[in-house]
DNA sequence: AGATAATAGTGTCACAGAGACAATATATAG
DNA sequence: CTATATATTGTCTCTGTGACACTATTATCT
């Protein structure tokens, strides 16, 4: 009944099809892979060994192994492990980009991701000097290939929102960590402070987080250790963080 | 001093490249059609021309033309403009799903997007054989080609989402309209009623919207009409919708 | 042992914006 | 002029964030 007006069927359509009888784009998957280092929120990019852009900098990614990966996010994966030795991080699809410019071999598609790891996970020695963690503040400062400076961008802006109403930048700790640790991450993520209490309120009411029962002994008082609650859900706070309420020294 | 350990220069390269040298998946563009008819949120469907999934309904979409199409967007308006003949339209990008399953052709990634659009500027007579606005709650009930049942639940979520904190709904009516309509199309596209005090104080504090000095008259209170502000910048709400604060009937 | 320093953690009020619900305003139709 | 229907506004409550000060707990120093 499926015969209609067509008299192929879709088994012998199917039988003479190929993707090469058609003027088809390129395809394939960028990623901005950050972590937090020094205090401060960082960028990976690599060095391109190949044409086009060789030599030039540039976020990591590639092409879809078609043997390989099951789905797009396991190129992302595939393409992340091999830069940093890490196989479990947070990832996220961001943006995909497509058009006849962007890169000198033609009509060219992007799916952008970017990926949180935890800077201690980090394998050491990987590929140390065809790589490198810039600040992130210093993207606009730096020039990448194709449009990555522009994805890259695209990423950190998309980052920076979630985390306003959701707890992403745990991924960026070790599996057991302090609130305060917590807070000093989300503030560098954010660029700015954000109040102790309000802080403490949003991520103890959510029940994101569980006591691990244990506390970090130092030189002070020792602070309660926290992971991340296996059963929460992604879970979005009704109100992002406000930032400042009185702004004193601007009108 | 790009030469580099690779003898070969980019243009040397550029000039053997082929697309066709490597296995590469199909990429295409499938959308999601909103808008509001019959006080009910709908969904465009098409009934496929052509093989695979011949006869089945599916969303629109297709390959992208490397002639026609400058940038990803374009595919989507394309296809657009000839399912709806609506060239104006609120379009975003929603996800790109790739795999090996999806399509029987092989190893595909498709870019979703959705578009609102106003109702009344749909041409009457377009495709109407082939074509078929369903109500988005019957969604579930019923059978997509492909994965398209899945990618129009994408969409449908992220529009009810971004609901919660945009004025997205605006682009689902004309160009002029009351107050009380655009809250009735948010209502329909979050499902539940919303309190008038409350939207009203959204909308006008938000400066989204002005007014253009006439109203609507009919058998009651005349209406005064709104348009969007032309200068007004993409806005998000500090706070979405709560939705009912007590809820009486269940505890 | 007691004082000090340093960080962890809490109490409390102000504030903004949403929800609830009622009151008032302004058309047309009869 | 009155009734009806919808538009528009007033005002109180409620929730969750910002501000800021206060208390708690540890190690170290004297």
């Amino acid at each position: 009944m499926l015969t209609l007006m067509n008299s192929q069927s879709e088994k012998d359509f199917l039988s003479h099809y190929s993707v090469h009888d058609y003027d088809v784009p390129l395809i394939s998957v960028d990623m901005a892979i950050f972590t937090v280092q020094d205090n401060q929120l960082k960028l990976l990019i690599v060095k391109r060994a190949e044409h086009p852009a060789l030599g030039q900098w540039a976020l990591p990614g590639g092409f879809i192994d078609v043997q390989k990966d099951h789905q797009l996010v396991d190129t992302a994966r595939r393409k992340l492990l091999a830069k940093t030795g890490v196989d479990t991080a947070y990832l996220e699809q961001v943006e995909t980009i497509g058009n006849a410019q962007r890169d000198p071999r033609g009509w060219s598609v992007t799916v952008a991701y970017f990926a949180l790891i935890n800077a201690q996970a980090l394998a050491p020695g990987i590929a140390v000097e065809a790589a490198r963690w810039i600040n992130v503040d210093t993207l606009s400062d730096i020039s990448l290939a194709f449009d990555h400076q522009s994805i890259a961008s695209r990423c950190l802006a998309r980052l920076r929102n979630k985390v306003r109403y959701t707890a992403l930048p745990t991924h960026l700790l070790p599996s057991t960590f302090t609130l305060t640790k917590l807070q000093t991450i989300f503030e560098i993520v954010l660029g700015h402070r954000v109040q102790k209490k309000s802080f403490r309120r949003r991520m103890l009411d959510s029940a994101l987080l569980e006591p691990t029962g244990e506390s970090q002994s130092g030189v002070t008082r020792p602070a309660r250790l926290y992971r991340v609650n296996a059963e929460a859900q992604p879970y979005f706070f009704t109100r992002g963080f406000e930032g400042e309420r009185k702004s004193p020294t601007s009108e």
